[in-house]
DNA sequence: GACGTAATTCAAAGCGGTTTGGATGGGTGT
DNA sequence: ACACCCATCCAAACCGCTTTGAATTACGTC
């Protein structure tokens, strides 16, 4: 069932039908609804690729995902996804998805520019040195970054968690609790989301006069085997921290199960702070939580990214916009004052 | 640069350009290569939209996701769609996502088959009584779904973990280590996968003559927290488990915690054996991975039903085909023998 | 009753490719 | 020298929709 034949069956023209569907004013209400009802009876449903040619507009919105990215943010970025695909579906446009190895990113924003194979972009995980504006501005692709690229935040659209007020409250917290040996668990640093939080962390113990102490500090792809060797490792030094601020809930459960194997009580003998994503299979909600976190809904932030997308970016290209989201610092049950030393 | 101004650039007809191209035999050795040497000149593309109108094929693949099965499969749907991804760019296909409500699944399949969206679409988390299979094929549209429907394992293409043979042998051993008492924390079981694990559960206990203990069952979404709590509940009670079979490695690190907070230390007085679909971002590897395991890449599943999709059914939407994974059983240190009483 | 205007409707021209059904011309066999 | 056959290449139709520009009809006005 395609326009011809409808049309034909309503005696109209193409055009008038086309037209009807499509909401145009210089329709009849008369004629729209006799339209809009003989489409349903006979399950008309305008063809994509054509409708696609004839606007020029795919209709569609594209998320390159170079694989040492998706490697280490592969439920946080579903997660975004999710959200990001329902807002997408609401106003009718698709999301396509490429998989790609990094030294294949630049290409595939090429074909996607060339082949008109998507109306837009998201982009993932900036680093604190990333290429990926430059291309797209010079491909014309519109795009949206969720994250930060730093330099360039009057000249990109973005959408970010205020990564370091986050980590800078969380320290303070523990400072105010007393810990002077504060470990950090964070994301590689050449993420931006990782500098940020580092510059957080720092800030709070600069603030207050404090060092930072290097033995403390990590970084690394957050899994979880990665949250328990480093925590065995420092907490079996001489000098062992007092306290951890982790950049993934992944870490931190690796974390807890390092406290656990020591003999320690989370909460008690150690304090631990983790960002959390609000993923969905990792709750840490309930009254108290578990983890006292930095929190900030990965999904919510999908969501609203596509929202900007289409409906700032999309219609005007050259808008810039950005949004800042800040997280939640929620106390839950890891974290207590420094321990008196018995 | 479109096909009409490169063929003029070239003194060509659109007609031979195309075929160059697109490889036709019909275009001699020299001119196939003048055009494409011009082509890479001028940054030739082919739009996407008007091939796909021209040729009747969208190139793509879809990926309806129901919401609920978002929510519970999470991570483990990424990885999935990771090795999917890969293999589809390999072919020059597009993976298109749609997240939706529960009660819109079968519409959005309907959008996709009327409006010709894609090509084939990819069915997800399959339950022990499924529609879906029936719809899609009142559509026309072909499918390879991961995991099985029960009743139509041989009319419809499937490719699926042998949930039942890795769960019986993984009870088997925890038998052979002389546990009698063991829990099951599956996933919801009206899932095909779980209800198969399940049978495998059974399978094991009633081949010994032996009774599974129903106090001792459960089947939940498979977070961290229903392991944890499960665990600390059961452990708790009068008569506690002495080991524990488990659907996923969230929920196993939830059980690890609760047996922590017991004071008990897993692989000695606990055992736990888990389903392990090898995340990347929860590692269980190693010469002697943290816990004993059944392990089948979902990722290695993801780019295998990728590859029979688009090189088995795609070329004839009426073959069938079906593919066993066979889990690997790996020890790791979550095991042990039943603790003799003291 | 002629005329300007607004409200409807339509035929046809794209959009940018692929594919069908010839045309053209050089080489071969007799 | 002639018929015939490939090997190449091309003009035009087609995919199914949107949109331009024009035609038709209806209506109110002077």
């Amino acid at each position: 069932m395609n326009l011809k034949e409808l049309s034909q069956a309503l005696e109209l023209s193409q055009t008038t039908v086309s037209r009807a569907l499509n909401g145009y004013p210089e329709v009849s209400a008369e004629t729209r609804s006799r339209v809009e009802e003989m489409a349903r009876k006979l399950g008309y449903a305008p063809n994509q690729q054509a409708r696609r040619l004839a606007t020029g507009r795919s209709m569609s919105i594209g998320h390159v995902i170079p694989r040492s990215l998706h490697e280490m943010m592969n439920p946080v970025f579903m997660e975004f996804i999710a959200g990001a695909g329902e807002t997408y579906s609401r106003h009718g446009y698709d999301m396509i998805i490429s998989v790609v190895e990094d030294h294949n990113v630049e290409a595939a924003y090429r074909e996607i520019a060339s082949k008109k194979k998507t109306d837009a972009v998201m982009v993932h995980g900036p680093r604190s040195s990333d290429e990926r504006p430059a291309l797209l501005k010079e491909l014309g692709l519109p795009f949206l970054i969720h994250g930060r690229v730093p330099g360039l935040e009057h000249a990109t659209s973005w959408i970010d968690v205020n990564n370091g007020r986050a980590f800078e409250r969380a320290t303070n917290l523990l400072l105010d609790l007393g810990h002077r040996r504060i470990a950090l668990l964070n994301g590689l640093e050449d993420m931006d989301f990782a500098a940020r939080r580092r510059a957080g962390f720092d800030k709070a113990h600069h603030d207050r006069g404090l060092q930072t102490i290097p033995e403390l500090l990590r970084a690394a792809d957050m899994t979880e085997p990665y949250g328990a060797d480093s925590a065995l490792e420092m907490l079996k030094s001489p000098e062992p921290p007092t306290a951890f601020m982790v950049s993934s809930m992944i870490t931190a459960i690796g974390v807890a199960r390092a406290i656990g194997l020591c003999g320690l009580k989370i909460g008690r003998d150690i304090s631990v702070i983790t960002h959390d994503d609000a993923l969905s299979f990792l709750p840490n909600c309930g009254d108290v939580p578990i983890f006292t976190c930095t929190r900030s809904s990965v999904r919510d932030a999908g969501s609203r990214a596509a929202q900007l997308l289409i409906e700032k970016i999309l219609p005007n290209p050259d808008t810039i916009v950005s949004e800042h989201l800040e997280a939640e610092l929620i106390i839950g049950q890891s974290t207590g004052p420094l321990p008196t030393q018995a």
